[in-house]
DNA sequence: TTCATTGCAAATCCTTTGCATCTCG
DNA sequence: CGAGATGCAAAGGATTTGCAATGAA
């Protein structure tokens, strides 16, 4: 039982004040997107609202609402080096950027404000106006990575 | 005239090792990549193969070498909240990372050790193996900054 | 000669859109 | 009631792929 009520007033006074409505559709993505801090794409949501078997949703109606979610900044999007978009959900004080591991797909959030302000260091050095960034490391986990050196044959030439 | 032998040889040896040719496709657009650094998509490269008049290559042949100069580390290929794939010559020491104006488009390097030094220790700090990382900061220019202050008509809600 | 490569067109993948039908306000 | 929303299916755009013909080693 994940607590939105902050999230849908959020959504509810933005839709408000775009003049759109808050129809059950939006209201069911919003709580279900917040009922998990997963990161998802938007086929994963459409199959959990197909089981979780309370309002049905088309998928175009989910692209839809992902992208007034991410309008007004409720919800993450990123797409890197991927075929498709990857959601989460946003809160407060919940920023941060990702390890992405190759071997298995698995994403590991990390936040470190010295990379923060020497971004904002290098904005000015360039008169430049950030409005959003993304940063992220690929690589292999902890797992992936001892499994890869149990299966390696032989060393591998250098670069 | 730019030289691009060491990276011809790169390639090369690249492909004896997979046990794959070196065409004159492949290497016309090597050529015609290292001809200039600046970023490029698929699409541009298509066109300025057909431009120069040289070998003609097919669309095909472009993304298929496309992903084999990727593969042995002589382009980068970075996709981030985009459509497509930007894709960029990689040579010794010439890393760097990303300024992006959503106003014009352009694309701005910068380069910040500090920041990548933080990175390793971030990755120490999760026992995580990176292999490489993408960091871009969107936002607008100096350009594009001065031309939205003046068009603004009145104050913006805060969010 | 042989196996990889090329070009073409068709296929894919994810996302967006047009339109007739619903529904919130 | 009327503007906006939904669902469907069809459209879109970038990238990938099957296949017959071509070419590098």
């Amino acid at each position: 039982m994940a607590d939105f009520s902050e999230e849908r007033q959020i959504f509810t006074e933005f839709l408000k004040r775009k003049g759109l409505k808050t129809t059950r559709e939006r209201t069911a993505l919003l709580k279900e997107i917040f009922s998990t801090h997963k990161h998802f794409d938007a086929d994963d949501l459409v199959d959990r609202m197909r089981e979780m078997g309370g309002q049905k949703v088309s998928r175009a109606t989910v692209y839809r609402t992902l992208e007034l979610l991410h309008e007004c900044g409720l919800v993450g999007r990123v797409r890197l080096n991927e075929e498709k978009y990857r959601y989460e959900r946003l809160r407060k004080g919940e920023h941060h950027d990702h390890l992405i591991c190759t071997g298995c797909g698995k994403v590991m959030e990390f936040a470190e404000p010295r990379i923060e302000e020497l971004q904002e260091e290098v904005c000015r050095r360039w008169d430049f106006h950030p409005i959003s960034h993304a940063h992220q490391i690929r690589g292999l986990c902890s797992i992936c990575h001892r499994k890869a050196e149990k299966s390696r044959p032989e060393r591998q030439q250098p670069a």
